[in-house]
DNA sequence: TTCCGACAGTGGGGTCGCAAT
DNA sequence: ATTGCGACCCCACTATCGGAA
């Protein structure tokens, strides 16, 4: 029998992992680590040293931490001992219970030891390493190749499980129809002419980018079918549509990637929070299926009829897709080289209430969980002014910084009405600017919250805009960022509460 | 020597289920 | 019946390291 591992042991790993900048130091202390843990015990560490837990979310929020007791003078908790504690709040639903469990496991953990839990709870080790670093450092302990250990990772849908194996077994982990693999991601480009392969003239296909919730389909040896998400949970039992198009289709085995969304009768899509209400739910499906029905968009095809093809080129992969998929369960494509056919098929597509398009190379086979240029999205991007009504005090890098706005359009009456926040898009540069800029125009504070008189215009851009209920416009901004600051405007000649609507 | 791919960090919007009140 | 928390759906952008070119 090995010693058991005290957390003492990983948390002070973590402290020097954080403590250099250097990827190579970090891969190195990891690697370190996990050479010496016990098999039994490698999956549980590789996880948390990627900064997540091995049973997923446990139900602990930040809620749940603010009262805890004192730490322990002398600390006693093994790793062994957290992962059981972990599991026991991951398979309860009372909060009496779970109260109970985190009273004692802090309990009994040291003052670093505390705020290490308190991190990895929440999920916010800041190390700055997680699963790139412990993929660099699973392939050095194991001594196997990183590319390997990536592939093995996409195929186990989890990369400390792939750790384990190489650590352990060694064998080689193979796709299985029914267990999730790691979804492909894509790379984006501001406009269609500006992809690369479009600018070459390279042939590609445009699939359409449907703004729904992204679905990979299993149908396994036994015949059953399960359907995933992209982070892998399984919604089997909220999308009956959608395992009913796999079940009709002729192939004893298969995995398929797509995408599943609520569209209306005449084919325009719905908004995404409508997509994303109907499977949030599992509950009364058959009731939510009849008034929002879900269309399956399948667009590639991994395995079929034991025959694996993931490293098929996509234009192989795409021809069987073509032949085992019908056409009202494919999504609408195009395959071309010239970039005035692309360019009218992205503003169909968009006035089709479709987001946009993904541009995909014909010769570049399935990368799981990579952002290669294989997969290009692009989208429309919209611009408003709008005033700066307050600014939050950011965290970790941005300790210290005014970081996050909150932005007001003008109203009917020439008040301020909010319609969002953002932090992204500014760079070092900017972030320091407006936290002068910002507490020149302090107004006064509440919490992490410093009001500002409303002045500053700022140029934002957004996807689109949302139905919201937090915000007083009855609109939310959906997903947007600073493009610049604007001198040269007026509070005045900011945009209305009209002009954001009618981006809906 | 410069360039660029991959990663980590910093957070945004919404919806639902569920335990506690 | 309400409320608040937590999980999870969608996600953009910048800084940095280190290998590729």
């Amino acid at each position: 029998m090995s010693e058991p591992i005290p957390l003492s042991r990983v948390v002070e790993v973590s402290r020097a992992v954080g403590a250099t900048r250097s990827r190579t130091a970090k891969t190195e202390l990891v690697a370190q680590v996990l050479r010496e843990t016990p098999p039994a015990q490698v999956r549980t560490v590789a996880s948390w040293l990627a900064g997540a837990l091995p049973q997923g979310r446990v139900g602990v929020g930040w809620r749940s931490l603010a009262d805890l007791p004192a730490p322990a003078a002398t600390p006693s908790l093994t790793v062994g001992e957290v992962d059981d504690t972990l599991s026991a709040l991951a398979g309860t639903t009372s909060r009496t219970t779970r109260t109970q469990l985190l009273a004692d496991l802090f309990g009994r953990a040291g003052e670093d030891e505390q705020d290490y839990l308190r991190r990895l709870l929440l999920g916010e080790v800041r190390q700055g390493s997680l699963e790139g670093v412990l993929l660099a450092a699973g392939a050095l302990a194991a001594d196997v190749p990183e590319p390997t250990l990536r592939r093995a990772a996409m195929l186990a849908g989890d990369l400390p499980l792939a750790v384990e194996i190489a650590l352990t077994s060694g064998e080689e982990v193979r796709l299985e129809p029914g267990r999730a693999i790691q979804p492909m991601l894509a790379g984006s480009a501001a406009e269609i002419e500006e992809v690369p392969q479009l600018v070459a003239g390279t042939p590609v296909v445009l699939d359409t980018k449907v703004d729904g919730i992204r679905v990979q389909v299993h149908k396994d040896p036994a015949g059953r079918v399960r359907v995933y998400t992209r982070s892998l949970d399984d919604i089997t039992e909220r999308v009956p549509e959608v395992v009913e198009v796999a079940e009709a289709l002729d192939a004893t085995t298969l995995v398929l990637d797509g995408e599943a969304i609520a569209l209306h009768p005449d084919g325009r899509a719905r908004p995404f929070q409508e997509t994303g209400a109907r499977t949030a739910s599992s509950r009364s499906v058959e009731a939510l299926r009849e008034a929002t029905p879900l269309t399956t968009f399948v667009f590639d095809v991994l395995h079929v009829d034991g025959r694996d093809l993931l490293d098929e080129p996509y234009a192989t992969r795409r021809e069987v897709l073509l032949e085992l998929v019908p056409e009202s369960s494919r999504v609408p494509g195009l395959l071309t080289s010239d970039q005035g056919e692309a360019r009218r098929f992205f503003d169909e597509a968009v006035a089709s209430g479709h987001e946009g398009v993904v541009v995909k190379d014909l010769d570049a086979p399935y990368a799981a969980g990579r952002r290669g240029s294989a997969w290009t999205k692009v989208k429309p991007r919209h611009t408003l002014d709008l005033v700066v009504l307050a600014v939050e005090w950011g965290s970790g890098r941005r300790r210290g910084l005014l970081s996050n706005i909150h932005l007001g359009a003008k109203g009917e009456d020439g008040e301020l009405v909010m319609v969002g926040k953002t932090f992204k898009g500014m760079a070092d540069e900017t972030l320091a600017w407006q936290t002068e800029r910002f507490l020149a125009l302090e107004t006064g504070r509440e919490g992490h919250v410093v009001h500002v008189d409303p002045v500053q215009v700022v140029e934002i851009a957004v996807d689109g805009v949302q139905t919201s209920r937090r915000y007083p416009g009855g609109v939310a901004l959906r997903f947007a960022r600073v493009l610049r600051y604007r001198e040269d405007k007026t509070a005045e000649q900011a945009d209305t509460i009209e002009t954001v609507r009618a981006l809906g």
